[in-house]
DNA sequence: TACTGCGTTGAAAGCGCTCTCATCGCCGAT
DNA sequence: ATCGGCGATGAGAGCGCTTTCAACGCAGTA
């Protein structure tokens, strides 16, 4: 039923060894004998067989990208950022999950267990024995995204957090004059939301600010950003207050709950977030954040694979992307210049 | 390097059509040398090659999934029930994305490109003549997502849009005493908006509404929503009147405008959205909304593929989702019993 | 004794491709 | 005339698997 090159060679004449060679463009082929074979090819309409050619190349052309939730923003612009990437060069995406808690099943049915992937992307929020021991036995190229995994050998991506955290602190001191900044991160065991609060522990400290009891760690939704707003806001609430939220979606909640309080923000209270999902720009005052480049983040990651296919054996090499404060309207600005750097 | 059924084989002095068989769980081969043939296969590690097996088999266990973006609440949600149902009955996921005025090139690399997908399930917003005719060319399992592709061949999965619609707007006139409905909806062209515009005309002029100029097309942003918003809402504020968005989004930007005009939903007026994704969620008031069965739609896909290999030559099927109304505190709710619809 | 049936196994033929190696004709050099 | 070199092509050996078919041993039956 599906035309093999067998038809081809003998619709145009020749063998099958030399439509293999138009194929795949190697060793000169007669340009007389080209155009008879590329005719043949386009005429009978053949694509060759993905699995024969997998099993003497040993390379599918398809890449793994495991996450740990397919769902929201966040991910989602991994996914699209990866995509377009492979797809530029001339790959397919494999998707798949793995939830946080995962005992690395899912990574080993994206592999071993498949065997198809030619190169694995892995995003790991919390690591663990069971992921780790999954990682080791990958023996195709891996990219870990957002994190380190010892003992295994791999590229990776990394966002460096610090840089967009100190420059949100330090705008909102400077420049907002804020006083007080209540961090609100993630569960405590998030590798991100421990990395943003060593760098607000390290410039709040530097500027003299006191922490005190302002640090909570909620589960990144909006409705328990929400909930302890209601309860809270009040309290915090003052020209020289911000709630620092790790990412845009429970300071979306912030801004409603203190809205919902009678308070304005920011004239009673400033609120900025993490991430600039597009959650960001969906909030009236419209979010201050820092931007994490989540596409290029997958882009990188399919970058670093392919690289990887054409040198195995090269050192491991780790991509840092900045991260980037974005000011738009949730804080108090006080230097119009800063705007210029607003989105919409 | 690999391992392969040689390998097996040898350990297990058998054959390698022995190993074969008893892979494959088939013809019985003796208790004794099963028990022999699987502790060499766990002793190596032993995983059977994909592509030799797919060269035979004619069988990738992977299905590809292409949808219009890959990006946001609606389309990962899918994404998310599609791929759990996949990984439960075997299969593997391959996804990508086509954009609406895409000339089909995606889709026919997502196929015949690469022939490695066992099924496809496309999901298109804008149906043109280039689609049309890539899908024709399509020559494995298709399942077209919330559309029909007239003159292919496929199966479908549809959301009954009409029954959802006609219960908001009952609902609406019923329950809330609204007497004027702006429907704002998306492009004119897109599918959805097509069928709950029509929905909307319907029940209208059943009750006597009169819909004049309150018909929008906006493009299912937050930010054009809220423009609009702002130039509108005082225009359209009363007791009586409520604006239905084609999605959440959008209607979350109403809100927003609303407010920002100082204005009170659902007081001055109700704002009521369709999907029911997070966003939903994700707004003070929450949205009384439309919810859309989105991963159950991606599920029901993967279902009807795996129908379709079992019994490729059934009737083509189609499998019809209803959306529901879910009532929240954007609209004014005064009839106390129907809020136990309520989520969170 | 010969034959049949059955459970179990192995040999071997591909599946559609890539790639090495051999072949062939033709050229200029010896 | 003989030979080496070169461009162009074909023959054929696998890649790792599934599957058909034959073979084998051991009943049970005629």
């Amino acid at each position: 039923m599906s035309v093999s090159i067998q038809d081809v060679a003998a619709k145009a004449n020749v063998s099958i060894s030399t439509v293999s060679r138009v194929l795949n463009r190697r060793n000169i082929v007669n340009e007389e004998t080209r155009k008879r074979v590329e005719s043949a090819i386009s005429d009978l309409g053949y694509t060759p067989n993905v699995f024969a050619r997998g099993l003497m190349l040993r390379r599918s052309h398809i890449l793994g990208l495991v996450l740990p939730d397919l769902h929201g923003e966040f991910y989602s612009e991994i996914i699209r950022g990866a995509n377009l990437r492979a797809r530029e060069l001339g790959y397919k995406l494999m998707i798949s999950s793995a939830a946080a808690k995962d005992d690395g099943s899912e990574l080993m049915a994206a592999v071993a267990d498949h065997g198809i992937v030619d190169g694995l992307a892995v995003m790991i929020s919390e690591i663990n024995t069971r992921i780790r021991e999954s990682l080791k036995k990958v023996n195709i190229p891996l990219v870990v995204l957002d994190g380190d995994v010892s003992g295994v050998k791999h590229d990776s991506v990394v966002i460096d957090q610090r840089t967009g955290t100190v420059a949100m602190l330090r705008h909102l001191v400077q420049q907002c004059g804020i006083r007080r900044i209540v961090f609100v991160g993630g569960p405590i065991t998030n590798i991100d939301t421990i990395e943003r609060l060593s760098a607000y522990r390290e410039v709040t400290s530097e500027v003299g600010l006191q922490v005190g009891d302002d640090v909570y760690h909620l589960d990144y939704q909006y409705d328990t950003a929400f909930e302890l707003g209601v309860k809270r806001v009040l309290e915090w609430a003052g020209q020289e207050a911000a709630v620092f939220a790790a990412n845009d979606e429970m300071a979306a909640g912030f801004i409603d709950a203190a809205l919902a309080a009678g308070l304005s923000v920011p004239d009673d209270l400033s609120v900025v977030g993490f991430d600039d999902t597009r959650i960001a720009s969906m909030t009236r005052p419209r979010l201050t954040t820092v931007r994490v480049p989540m596409s290029s983040m997958g882009a990188a990651a399919i970058d670093l694979l392919c690289q990887r296919f054409d040198d195995p054996k090269r050192h491991a090499t780790k991509i840092t992307l900045k991260s980037e404060l974005v000011v738009r309207e949730s804080c108090g600005v006080h230097d119009p210049a800063l705007s210029t750097l607003s989105t919409i």
